[in-house]
DNA sequence: TTCGTTTACGAAAACGTTTGCGTTCGATAT
DNA sequence: ATATCGAACGCAAACGTTTTCGTAAACGAA
């Protein structure tokens, strides 16, 4: 597999190799016919050229680190998709590493990122306590976010108005006739998941009605742990008319065990999601839910990142996106009269 | 963002900057007092290596690069997981590249991703049309595909055992009594898909049934072409009792027609799928269906891959792994006299 | 002491590019 | 005729490592 470099081509093509890069970079200090004549022989010969070598003398290796927690999760693979999409049409390509929901894992793969010398990172990050310990790694090198900071860590980031997106659906339920809307969360040692909190106490306190929360003492926001909480919130005695989920993933976990436990959606309980995952459009889930443009996010992302990367010193930019209501099929309207039939 | 170099250290250390990199890469021609010191001051100055330096002399990255079609699909960012979490094991890193169904991009990522000088590609290839002009670039790094290949591509490989697969669900439909059993598949410039249908082909002459094939003229194996052509089998006249899908994407899309059309399943229709992505678990869903093992097919890949980095010219190996099937609820025995009761 | 051997380290080449600078050559102006 | 100048191209340094080779010091045996 001896590649064929720069100087191959050059002693075929009888000039120094100075000139076979200048030909193919497009440089106005060359023969517009040499020019020519190399570019076919490099097609010939059939050279790539090495990027790794480029990177070296560029001081840039055109490569954007991604770090989130797990690939295999339909938000963040979406997410992705999108990201890779339009960081290679900017001519950046992607290395994706796994946290494994883990901090420390996080910020392991943080460094082994920065070695590799990746022009930038995008980063979904586990949790809020990790931030402070993020500070040394994000210093060196153009990081945005993909997640809310409350903690005014001077970064960039973009991200949907998680509290505006919880508050609207709190609205929402309330507009339908709900009166006792639990809300179903996370553990808020996530930035993203106490402002989704925050949003559903605000808008409860607003509206004059009482807030209800289910203690989720795991730290994921996944199906299993949606079925399992849920489970035993069946189990137990409840009232509600209407349930606000912290994320699709829950709300599907949710949908399982009110089937196993005979409630049914809408039917006995509204059930609305937060995320707007590709699976939550199926048929046999229709779940209504709070969108997050990802697509916007991650090219919004990849800009910012991209601008950062130029002029590393420009001014932080902070970009809240706007949340939208899906609606489909697990919410219903209710009269004030049924409020009280639920044991 | 000045980084700090071997250079660096070596001249706050006062030695010869080989000496740094005797202590870091532990090698045994220096002395353990010296390498105590010399590590001690690379974490006081807080020294990152250089990865692209060294993979310049090494001639080795230790990236690999992973195409497919689209990292935002169930089946192949639960791969992904897998891929990237042992890869990281074995000191790789992924480098990820989207092809988006299209041979064209396919060839061009590939060839990006060789410039990029990774080790080893693994791929997911999109049809085998493009099978002949790979082999071009296949020629030029360790590859190994996820996917079955009939054309004898001298390539190493990594797949479930297609035919087999729909063959055995062919037969577990048939031990449940059906006997009118549709084919719902792809359009066969696929290797993975022409040997799903073989496989569904061969079972039913081997059992005396009829075959039935429901033409899929797209290309693609997805949740909407899934359901916008059930929409048109459902209109038509139609007497099956069983459907066997070539995934379970077009499955979820055939359940969506299915409750428009007011059928049920399995009530009227019994419903199996292939692939068993995450989203099939799901209770609304519960879909019967082929299982292909995620996690050893992404380890025994990347194995693979390791393997031929370190010997170019072993053997070509092919690991074809069994496929099992998962009962759930979308599929029930039927007897023989409720066999006439469709439409 | 003397010779040989081992140990620990330094000097420098190499990896494949990009690019600043110097040089040559032809054309134009003087 | 010479001086000036721009175009086109070669030379060589530089990027930050790894590794081969050389060598000085240390050490043991004769």
């Amino acid at each position: 597999m001896g590649m064929i470099t720069l100087k191959d081509v050059a002693k075929v093509a009888g000039v120094s190799y100075a000139t076979v890069s200048r030909a193919l970079s497009g440089s106005p200090e060359i023969g517009e016919d040499t020019r020519k004549r190399i570019l076919k022989i490099c097609e010939e010969m059939g050279y790539t050229p090495n990027s790794v070598a480029r990177s070296m003398v560029m001081k840039r290796t055109n490569i954007i680190g991604l770090i989130l927690a797990s690939i295999d999760n339909p938000f963040m693979s979406e997410l992705t998709n999108h990201i890779e999409i339009y960081a290679r049409k900017c001519g950046y390509n992607l290395m994706v590493c796994n946290s494994s929901y883990d901090p420390n894992l996080e910020k392991e793969v943080f460094s082994l990122l920065l070695g590799r010398q990746v022009d930038g990172i995008i980063m979904i990050p586990v949790g809020n306590e990790s931030y402070d310990s993020l500070k040394a790694l994000t210093a060196q090198v153009p990081t945005v976010f993909i997640s809310e900071n409350m903690q005014d860590l001077p970064e960039n980031y973009v991200a949907v108005d998680n509290r505006r997106g919880t508050e609207s659906a709190t609205e929402y339920l309330y507009s339908l006739g709900h009166r006792k809307i639990v809300y179903f969360g996370c553990r808020t040692h996530s930035v993203t998941h106490s402002l989704r909190l925050e949003g559903y106490l605000d808008a409860c306190k607003k509206l004059g009605i009482a807030p209800s929360v289910i203690h989720n003492h795991y730290s994921r926001s996944s199906y299993p742990v949606g079925n399992l909480l849920a489970e035993e919130y069946f189990s137990g005695p409840h009232d509600h008319t209407a349930m606000l989920c912290a994320s699709d993933a829950l709300a599907i976990g949710v949908m399982q065990a009110a089937y196993n436990h005979g409630v049914s959606i809408p039917g006995d309980l509204s059930l609305i999601g937060f995320d707007n995952i590709s699976f939550s459009a199926l048929p046999p889930i229709d779940l209504t839910t709070i969108n997050q443009p990802k697509q916007q996010m991650a090219t919004e992302a990849v800009d910012m990142l991209l601008d950062r990367i130029k002029n590393p010193d420009s001014p932080h930019r902070r970009v809240i996106v706007p949340p939208t209501l899906v609606e489909r099929k697990s919410c219903r309207p209710i009269r004030a009269s049924e409020e009280e039939i639920h044991v």
